[in-house]
DNA sequence: AAAAATAATGTTAGCGGTAACATTTTTTCT
DNA sequence: AGAAAAAATGTTACCGCTAACATTATTTTT
């Protein structure tokens, strides 16, 4: 392995200063262009790769953003990040990505070692467990450019770009009530993070202005995960038959999931026996057995507006915080038994 | 936001020089306990955050690897990427990662901008359109630990951590031929992909053992994606009756999930009238319709084992050039008939 | 108690690049 | 042609931190 080139070694080369070649490298307007000329065949002949470490020294920028995410297994979180990649790498910078696995000390670990890192912005999806938002004062307040995605902390003055869980929460209760359900449960999130909570008022409200009494056994908490939804949906299989509710709303997709496997190995059926909604459209949700009705999310674009907004942060410092709110869909499948209903309607 | 607190300014607070300081920070051994207590206050005190860019710059090291990948909307590379960050996070490596959407000039990009950020290795699974391998030599001979994963290019001294592939389309192999069926398909990956010729080869020997003659039109190139798998299939269910294979070996999931596509809009059915293999177990693969007969990976494996041999070749130049092949395993489904055959069995 | 060994701290220089200002060269203008 | 303006290049200092060596303070040894 060679000794890296460096600008210096450049220099000498073609006995100019230091200052020339890095004006000439980088573009700049006053270098005369033959010298120009010279620097980059030189840089090119002695293979020349610039050093981004000290370019981001002594520029006190990076061209790096983090990007802190609370799970990649399913399939939201890497489409996101798809979104988020190609808008980064169109405007040259790079994705340093961190894991949390849903988990309040790595994420402020991780955000800490961004900090560390001196990316130029952060952005972020709360992990299910974060319990307080010390640790993104600490980055606000050394005015790093913070900008959340779908789980998102309110009150900080950072801008947020999600969907109306509220709204979308309702979208997926009328489309229950609609169909006649009247016993609806709720298998919600973590009521720690602002999407839990959001979408568990909509459920709320919806059965108030439905007129419809709930019980608080209807009620529980699920987290996230296939595991959540398993558990949290065989307690409400242990309830007594005339408690038991005729329809569930999960508040994701893999929740969803795990709750019919539930109900598959009790023995019960969806929709017949129980209506199950998700939210997300997991690649899963049209393909399992029962396809799920669900919410429909802009992945993608989540992930293109967050990356768009926190580089305008970037910017300038007066970029307005923001909350960007993108539309969702309700996408009817079978696990409510609308589609059944409608095809005996064609039927008839 | 306060101007960023450094070194400097806790050396001065406290009336000592910055290497003391810089020591007692490290924790190095030769400082008084008593000093090194007073710095840790006072850096505490302060708000300390150490810049990781100067301390890379001063030891020409970034603790950073980059991760290069070509696609991330399946299961398999967020699963990879996931072990790969499992075993980074636990050695305090951050990981950079790097999207090249299969297309080898955005490789060639990703590539240099990790040299040019310092990383202290790269990780890299090719895109499929790369059909040179200049690019990985130059990082090999700037001494930058490069380590391949699941797609491999060879010859480059470059270590890999990948599954048997020839092996695993002999086993899918094995199993079609084992259930009688002869005229078998193959929609193959690109084939300047090593993975793509492997299997391709697996089929070609698996068919000649079985003294089985294939036609040419049962090779169609597929590309990796449900996509891709939908043309060629099309191209396959194109033959005439007689030229119409029965069982059609897929070079992934997505691609037999594209395939099943197409035959399913063909009007016709899987396996009665044609049987598919994937390979890759896709999170949809057993949850699909027709549950898919493939090929499982120990994906978190790959990304696991691909770190660690990555950090060794990081930690020592010495270290030996591996090509680690992990095991891979046959699951059986319904895509081909097998089940359903030893349903009937059992009813016998 | 003086010499030797050890521990603690300090000084200098450099990692590779750039901003800001200074100087020299070239061009433009009257 | 000489002054003024513009263009090209050079010099100095610094970004924040650390290695390597130098020095000073403390402890150990006989």
């Amino acid at each position: 392995m060679n000794k890296r080139v460096t600008i210096k070694q450049i220099a000498i080369e073609l006995n100019v200063s230091m200052m020339t070649v890095s004006r000439a490298l980088n573009d700049r307007s006053n270098v005369d262009s033959r010298t120009k000329q010279r620097v980059l065949e030189t840089a090119a002949r002695l293979g020349y790769k610039p050093n981004y470490v000290a370019k981001s020294l002594a520029l006190n920028k990076t061209f790096s953003i983090g990007v802190v995410f609370p799970e990649i297994s399913h399939s939201f979180f890497p489409e996101v990040i798809k979104g988020i990649e190609r808008v980064a790498s169109k405007n040259e910078y790079q994705l340093i990505l961190s894991y949390t696995a849903e988990n309040q000390s790595r994420e402020i670990q991780a955000l800490q070692t961004l900090e560390s890192k001196r990316v130029d912005g952060i952005l972020i999806s709360m992990a299910q467990d974060v319990d307080n938002t010390d640790h993104y004062k600490v980055l606000i307040d050394d005015g790093i450019p913070l900008t959340f995605f779908d789980r998102c902390a309110t009150g900080l003055g950072a801008s947020c770009v999600r969907i109306d869980d509220y709204q979308s929460a309702l979208l997926v209760m009328k489309h229950l009530m609609g169909l006649g359900y009247e016993k609806i449960a709720h298998l919600h999130g973590p009521v720690e993070l602002e999407l839990g909570r959001q979408r568990l008022e909509g459920y709320k409200d919806a059965m108030k202005s439905g007129n419809l009494s709930f019980r608080e056994e209807w009620l529980v908490e699920s987290g996230f995960s296939e595991k959540g939804g398993y558990e949290a949906m065989n307690n409400i299989l242990a309830l007594r038959k005339p408690d038991m509710p005729e329809a569930v709303m999960c508040v994701n997709d893999p929740v969803a999931i795990g709750a019919m496997e539930a109900i598959s190995l009790a023995g019960l059926k969806v929709p017949d026996d129980i209506a199950i909604t998700g939210f997300t459209d997991d690649v899963r949700a049209k393909l399992i057995r029962v396809p799920l009705t669900t919410i429909e999310q802009p992945t993608y674009a989540i992930g293109k507006k967050a990356a768009r907004k926190l580089l305008r942060h970037i910017a300038s410092k007066d970029e307005e915080v923001e909350d960007i709110v993108l539309d969702t869909r309700l996408i009817v499948r079978e696990s409510c038994g609308a589609r059944k209903k409608s095809e005996k309607l064609s039927v008839l």
